[in-house]
DNA sequence: ATATATTGTTAGATGAGACTAACAAAATAT
DNA sequence: ATATTTTGTTAGTCTCATCTAACAATATAT
């Protein structure tokens, strides 16, 4: 069994992972808001537990274990943000915090029981995926809304770097998940971009919202 | 703010307290499973904190403070408790190990809704009251049914030392909150009774059952 | 290519919450 | 009333997860 600190250790590894997989020290450190030393030594201890890949000055990475345990934690995170909007009727602004708690409670049958009332969701209030029950978590092929074109017509399907700012920015544009957005412009100046969605007519967007937006093209 | 481990032995302080709000160091030692040379530092520290009267050799006692403190953690585990069963369809005999550990989460909004959806209930499920927002209790008389007469019909309204043993064998005999009992006959010998209560003719109850079954007298 | 900046490690300290061993006070029994 | 048992405290140690200070390795810039 993982501590709750060695939890939030995996996690943040895996969320930081790039694409091979490599995280530094530096980066985790800054990341969790521990300093550097005591990363350092949380890193030989997973090291010892098998769960982290660690030689000194080298970067960080999961082991296979590491990783499904880390890819357990966000299954329980995202189901329990799952279960605050969809059974609590939380906003989808409000609920980080209280999951970064729940996701640490140790008994398997409360979250199968979250997992069943939702109806086996596959993805979290804010489109993320949420890992299965042996911790895999396939990520799908979205687009950024910044990376599309005038003209063309895509679904919003998740959102990225969800502070609870952020999430409030876009309910105040009623700007939720599943909505079919037009692009009608887009500023060569600073990438902002022009767009209709539901009855909203010409909202501007700008490059920082439209990048923090994943969608998929119309089909 | 108090600790996760604060927030226990103000909850044990609690539940241990006798008529006079007295509790022992040893009690409390026994109780926590905690040796009690850590007790007695942890009382000093409560103390400081102004949540426990403490003195050398003297029975310890809760503050206001501690009391009300003491109370809103209680509130939160059988709000917690109420939540799973009415909520989340956990058997009663299921949900104290997991309240026991949100009991811990620090977000007011969170108990707040679970209150909200449960329609600010006064009792969770195994008929323990639960304190206001304020951490205030009020205990109804009740009265044992081991206590009780032959040919008397009493409505079952709580159960105490609700281990989940104890709660499996009520559900093997179909003993829930608010049925109504009738005593058919006590054994003088080992104070086991014979009681009918909805479908079920003459069932045989020990003393140890019938003395953690809290009823009152049918009006 | 060397100086500088950044990143990472080692060593040692700290606070919280647990422990054991030894002793002291209070309660109980003879 | 004294001896014994039980309860409670003191002193010192341990582990976990954190820190700072000092140093070492690697990366970057001139």
């Amino acid at each position: 069994m993982n501590s709750y600190t060695e939890e939030n250790y995996l996690k943040a590894l895996f969320n930081l992972a790039n694409e091979t997989g490599e995280v530094n020290v530096n980066e985790l450190s800054k990341w969790l808001e521990i300093k550097m030393p005591t990363v350092t030594s949380m890193m030989k201890k997973l090291a010892e537990k098998k769960l982290v890949h660690y030689e000194s000055y080298k970067p960080l990475r999961l082991t296979e274990k590491g990783k499904k345990e880390a890819g357990l934690v966000i299954r329980k995170h995202r189901l329990t943000e799952m279960f605050l909007v969809n059974k609590m009727n939380f906003g989808w602004e409000d609920v980080h915090d209280i999951a970064e708690q729940i996701e640490h409670i140790q008994s398997p049958v409360f979250f199968e029981k979250m997992d069943e009332l939702l109806g086996y969701p596959k993805i979290d209030p804010h489109g993320s995926p949420i890992p299965d029950s042996n911790g895999k978590m396939v990520w799908k092929v979205y687009e950024k809304l910044s990376d599309c074109k005038v003209g063309e017509t895509v679904k919003l399907l998740a959102v990225i770097n969800a502070s609870s700012d952020f999430l409030k920015f876009l309910n105040s544009r009623e700007l939720q998940l599943g909505l079919k957005i037009k692009i009608k412009s887009i500023e060569a100046f600073d990438k902002s971009m022009v767009v209709s969605y539901s009855k909203r007519q010409n909202e501007s967007l700008s490059q920082l919202v439209t990048e923090r937006l994943l969608v998929e093209k119309d089909k």
